[in-house]
DNA sequence: CATGACCCATATATAAAATGTATGGAGACA
DNA sequence: TGTCTCCATACATTTTATATATGGGTCATG
């Protein structure tokens, strides 16, 4: 009981004949009687009645026929549907962001592009930091991630530089420095620095700290902020100053002012992240829109 | 691309262990590893990421392991259906019935009790005559009937007797005889015999017109009826009398009066006819329902 | 009524494919 | 580091499907 005596039985069935559809399935009549017969004496029922001029349906075949084109026509569903997510073009995608990437205009963009581009494919977006990130993408829970480097397992997840985006000063509101465009480094060092605990994203942390030491200050560290994003609520209760991504300033959140950093800045760099070895069709063809997006749909200075 | 092929990815991805997938499946591991590969590499996708404790399913596999599970699903499901058709439990019935047969009880009774018995079989009903019953039946356009005997094709059509009705006498209201319990048929002989055209059941026709002949007397023939019991009507508009099986007694039409016949009267026989030499256990099923029906529901007399 | 055409069934031979056996290699765990 | 687990590979074997050759039965045709 084969998917091959379904289409035997089918083809019979539609022609009437064993003969001419031995050809039309490009075999010959005896194997082809023989299956059906054996299709039959397994099945314990006559599908067929011979006669003189060719064969008919019984009874029984008369109603197994229909399920027997389903089974047919699912099978058929079932290898293009492979074909499909071999080629990318169907499937699902488990993408992790690192924290404030969403703001980052590029990236919704590329993800509406792939979307409509890749209609067959299903999205998931989940928010989290690099660390968890690379956990998750380890332990298949993604397939995907937008992270800030460098990651803690460089050997398991294969890293590929997808931008560097520029960094503002945030400021409270009515602070001193609120008339100027860009401020430098080193006069902030005795503001309280409101700062995401390093474990969430160790590589733009490490960034910052490296530029205010580049700008030969050392800052204060004030409060924790539970994320990137989070740090905007605490400068805007002039709890201290903040340096965050540029996408960042899109939170219009009173309170608050951005400012552009004289050199030396440090920048919030994104990558992709993915499994080291494994880059199936999907992915590979999410990785070009993202890149194309990023490359194209620049983010602007303020 | 076989059933086997789907057996075997959804045992895989249950067990998520190829060796013990295979113990389950009752063969040894290399040929099951060689299989899915084979699938795979056909299919053009991976289905399973190979891990040293065992393998776990990938994106693709995921999204069509559930498709290969209603394909297996339906080809059980499948084979069941067959059996069910094998054993004449499931499946259709074409019933040819014989003119004014619906009226005899034990035929409905017979019917109803079936469709009790076999509820996954369904019925379609049609009433005809005699010869179109035959050929309906060797054209596969019916598959059982009752009609009544003799048969043109004797060769093709199997005809198993299954009862005798009695006759009755159909009199117009206030004719002469209505007080009469029972009449004997010479004292018919100046009465229009209203009767159907011979075509239709040329077996009972020729058994009333023996039956006549058998009291010593020719009846004058009256009016063509369409059908059997299409001569009541005939015989209410007073155009003469009819001889009818028992059970159009049941036809309280006003304007006729039935009335037994003395000896010698004819019988209306009936019997059930299939094609000769096919007996599937569905039509076997039917028929033994069917004689039981006759035995123990016996029409009794008026 | 005989002959040829058509179609399905059977028998044997051949080719293909799946399975079994034996063995190797890679990673996990102690 | 050694052992265990589990999958992959190589080769032998068996099963299975298919091809070839042939026979029987029915229908159409001269």
């Amino acid at each position: 009981m084969d998917i091959r005596h379904f289409r035997y039985f089918v083809t019979i069935a539609e022609t009437g004949n064993i003969t001419k559809a031995a050809e039309k399935l490009g075999m010959e009549q005896p194997p082809l009687s023989q299956q059906i017969r054996r299709l039959e004496s397994s099945l314990g029922v006559s599908l067929f009645r011979r006669q003189p001029r060719g064969v008919s349906l019984t009874e029984a075949g008369l109603t197994l026929l229909p399920h027997a084109r389903l089974i047919l026509d699912l099978r058929r569903q079932f290898i293009e549907d492979a074909h499909g997510l071999a080629q990318g073009k169907k499937g699902h995608l488990r993408i992790g962001l690192a924290g404030a990437v969403p703001l980052l205009p590029s990236i919704p963009f590329a993800i509406r592009q792939f979307s409509t581009i890749a209609p067959g494919v299903t999205l998931s977006l989940e928010e989290s930091n690099t660390p968890a990130l690379c956990e998750a993408l380890l332990s298949y829970r993604m397939d995907i991630t937008i992270l800030r480097p460098p990651v803690p397992d460089q050997a398991n997840v294969k890293v590929i530089p997808l931008l560097d985006e520029p960094t503002l000063i945030a400021l409270p509101k009515g602070h001193p420095f609120t008339s100027l465009p860009e401020i430098h480094l080193s006069r902030l060092a005795a503001e309280p620095l409101i700062i995401f605990p390093r474990e969430l994203g160790p590589g733009f942390f490490d960034a910052i700290l490296a530029a205010y030491r580049d700008a030969g200050v050392t800052p204060s560290l004030g409060q924790q902020a539970p994320q990137i994003a989070g740090t905007i609520p605490l400068v805007a209760a002039g709890l201290g100053v903040s340096i965050v991504p540029q996408s960042l300033h899109q939170l219009h959140t009173g309170g608050v002012t951005f400012h552009r950093i004289a050199r030396p800045a440090p920048h919030a760099t994104l990558a992709i992240g993915i499994r080291t070895g494994e880059q199936p069709p999907l992915i590979h063809h999410f990785i070009t829109v993202l890149q194309q997006a990023c490359k194209t749909h620049l983010t602007l200075p303020d």
